[in-house]
DNA sequence: GGTCGTATATCCTGCACCGAATATACGGAT
DNA sequence: ATCCGTATATTCGGTGCAGGATATACGACC
């Protein structure tokens, strides 16, 4: 039997997550969840901009996880909505918070991309480019720990900036694994330094396969574009 | 003066970097950049997709960092069109991989997510759920390191799997710090655990607000869904 | 008392993305 | 002989998301 509407797909965003548990917290409306959020820094955590929280707001909305309270208007300033959270949407939020936790999802960082793809780079170069990465690194870490030992002086509990914490012990182990590596290029204990040299020399071109483990070296010239995109 | 077309957004699917660094390899069809990536276990680090794929594939040449080579028909078969990289495609994806490898890029894990909303579950509850997180990176983990000795058997280089290294690395940080968190939670040494607690007694509700310090316990029972989602 | 920047509050629009559909070829099983 | 699962190859439709536009209020400054 066909369905009656277009089955709605699950809401991913994990700025709604955030807004239900706002919610959990008391009735507002979004602007003040923007307020909030940037106020504890939570959105360091979780992607926040405008026009991403009324969408979510919006399909919270239509899933039934929040509904409208009342819409006030102060003076000639735009309608402000406070949402509250329902059964339902507690519901969900726990069984989100509950999924994120106990497993391990998978993700795309962008520098694990480029790690991949290392090899179009000449390997000095590669080595110059981490180095840059580390002195970044390290200037990145002095900044989160003042961050969070002004946090610490001003009274504020770990329990409410444990993701700092996780953030910087991430940070401090990609700090040392990036260190190791570099090391290993600089000082040529890295296997097959030569290989990755030989695909940079003038002109060539590579093409590695693991299937065979042939490595094929060859001298081809950039294509040209020889019209301009219409 | 007004612009003759809307200004196209740079390009920041990392798909479109892994296309610009299979076509410095050599020209050839979108569907088989998607088999390379597969064979090389590239897809591990950057998320693939057919969709994007002849998304982005579209986007750079439009760009003109790309262009069409030859139209094959293999007797009945779809048409597929080779592509080979251009020269501003060669500058392009220099740059880029500079870019990734200098920078650290801000991005936002769903644990983080997570971790910054945790108070809206029991500690008992997300003691338990760490826990669970702690079996699945083991098993994660042993995974991994099974993957990687097999490709090493098979003669791999390591530089060609650089990034299961870097990967792994991460892994391992994150066990370590959630282990360390569990067992804080569990042996109550976690400051502030008290607090955590009061805050889910029986229908309780909290909202604690960083400026003054103050922590408001209040007694609010969830809003209920009165209407249907027309 | 005008004006300029910032805070309050939301909406709109265009693109990127991804799931799923489409269509044919091919090799092995029954 | 034919059935069917998998490989080859691309297209399309619908949605989520983010950048920026919109509109008013308010305090500071000259």
């Amino acid at each position: 039997m066909p369905r009656a509407t277009t089955r709605q797909r699950p809401i991913t965003n994990p700025l709604a997550l955030a807004v239900l548990a706002l919610l959990f917290e008391r009735p507002m409306h979004p602007y003040e969840m923007a307020s909030l959020l940037r106020e504890r820094q939570k959105d360091a955590s979780i992607k926040l901009n405008y026009g991403s929280l009324y969408t979510v707001v919006d399909q919270l909305q239509r899933a039934g996880y929040i509904v409208p309270q009342e819409t006030n208007r102060d003076g000639r300033r735009p309608e402000r909505t406070t949402y509250a959270i329902t059964d339902a949407g507690l519901a969900r939020m726990r069984e989100w918070m509950r999924d994120l936790i106990r497993k391990p999802a998978k993700e795309y960082p962008q520098f694990e991309a480029a790690l991949s793809l290392m090899g179009v780079l000449p390997p000095d170069e590669a080595s110059d480019l981490l180095a840059e990465r580390i002195t970044r690194l390290e200037a990145h870490l002095t900044g989160m720990r003042d961050v969070m030992e002004d946090a610490a002086a001003a009274g504020i509990p770990r329990l409410f900036m444990i993701e700092s914490e996780y953030e910087l012990a991430m940070t401090e182990a990609e700090l040392a694994w990036v260190r190791a590596l570099h090391e290993e290029i600089t000082t040529g204990s890295l296997p097959n330094l030569d290989l990755w040299h030989a695909f940079h020399e003038e002109g060539a071109r590579y093409a590695y396969d693991p299937r065979t483990g042939l490595t094929d070296v060859r001298q081809i010239k950039p294509a040209t574009a020889d019209k301009e995109a219409p």
